[in-house]
DNA sequence: CTATTTTGTGTACGATTGTACACATAAAGC
DNA sequence: GCTTTATGTGTACAATCGTACACAAAATAG
């Protein structure tokens, strides 16, 4: 590479990386498609991936070495989707009043904005293969310590010894994910449902921080 | 059918209805063992099942038109397990001290001992088939039913409204069900792991029943 | 006893799968 | 400029899939 080439060089001309990450994108943008369309990750095929993304089958072994390998890419991303989901939270300011009730409301247009990435996580965190099962866990496991560490920044609940909060937190992100399936599966336009659906979900949060409040850690002994 | 033939007329020359179930027991449980093998339920195909039935794949057909027939027979199985959950915890003495502690000792060596009808629900709970999803979203709330109405008769909680208890119920259902896959994933001879999740099992509960302690109903409005 | 229905077998066919190999084309390296 | 390398195409093959049809055997009905 003699001239660095800015990537806007030639409009159409693209170099040789970028148009690799355009077509990898374009493979796991075709996977997430397919879960859109009802198929679960698990049973998706490389052909199948490799059609809908407009290209011949064996161009995706250029990309991934098998499905699972693709997954965890679709993984990495679910990873940063979180990350975010965390850094807005924190933007959005914390002192209000029904704090749970507007992070439950955000939480939930969150999940339908990401749907096929909430659609993937839901269905491969307890399904499929250990690889990826394990890989999400991981990264479930890093959303709930960034939950925690936010938790002690505002200084909530300080009572709480880390680990405690850390429990805590964990059980947020179980009720959490537990949500999201329910979400996805609403039907469109049955606002009844939804509200009902949101209520329980509120009350649940607002029992978990009520017990939290309310909780002793133990002491050294066990 | 004119002499009523008991079922156990003639040992080894079984009635028409008879053979039928067996083999089509034997297709249930060829199912299981294939997901037990790693495989998920959603992948799994007519003919991979009656092979490993020990059939000829058209028989599938005398007993199921589908894979999502099967798995709705498989649900039900999944509903007298959890049925028999409740039952069994029902019996063993509830004033015991340390009584949750127990209880999730209880509820880890019942997921292991059903570990294949655990690992089908874990998986299909989010996964798959939408008509397998609602089915076990059925059972799951059925289940949830009946603990909310166990804990009134044996007088737990009685400051909670129904709703109320249903709500805390609901999230101790999210938290069994989403420690049966870290259960099923352990490994073997890990007992350190072991002990580690399940105390985090434990305070996670013992912190929802000190917000359900806690709780109070909202007044009328909302 | 005869006729019918049920249950499982055997064979067959078209579609789809994962993957191997040879080839084209265009960018990158020198 | 020439060579090399990376990326995508085309063809091919064996394996598997779901399913249709004809058939065998045995239990049930009359």
């Amino acid at each position: 590479m003699t001239t660095p080439s800015t990537a806007a060089d030639r409009k159409d001309k693209l170099t040789r990386t970028e148009r690799k990450d355009l077509t990898r994108n374009s493979l796991l943008q075709a996977a997430l498609t397919l879960m859109g369309e009802g198929r679960s990750f698990t049973s998706l095929g490389i052909r199948e991936i490799a059609r809908e993304a407009g290209m011949v089958p064996n161009a995706f072994y250029r990309h991934f070495r098998n499905t699972d390998e693709l997954g965890l890419e679709l993984v990495e991303e679910v990873g940063v989707t979180l990350r975010r989901l965390l850094r807005e939270a924190r933007q959005s300011g914390v002192s209000e009043v029904d704090i749970v009730r507007r992070s439950v409301k955000v939480y939930q247009q969150y999940v339908i904005e990401n749907r096929l990435l909430f659609l993937f996580v839901s269905s491969e965190r307890s399904g499929g293969s250990r690889i990826l099962r394990m890989a999400i866990r991981n990264e479930v496991s890093h959303f709930t310590n960034e939950m925690a560490q936010d938790f002690r920044r505002l200084a909530a609940y300080t009572d709480l010894c880390t680990a405690s909060l850390q429990m805590v937190c964990g059980l947020i992100v179980t009720s959490m994910l537990a949500a999201a399936p329910e979400i996805l599966d609403l039907p469109p336009d049955q606002p009844m449902l939804e509200d009902e659906m949101m209520e329980n979900f509120v009350n649940q949060l607002q029992l978990i921080l009520l017990g939290a409040s309310a909780w002793k850690d133990k002491p050294r002994t066990q």
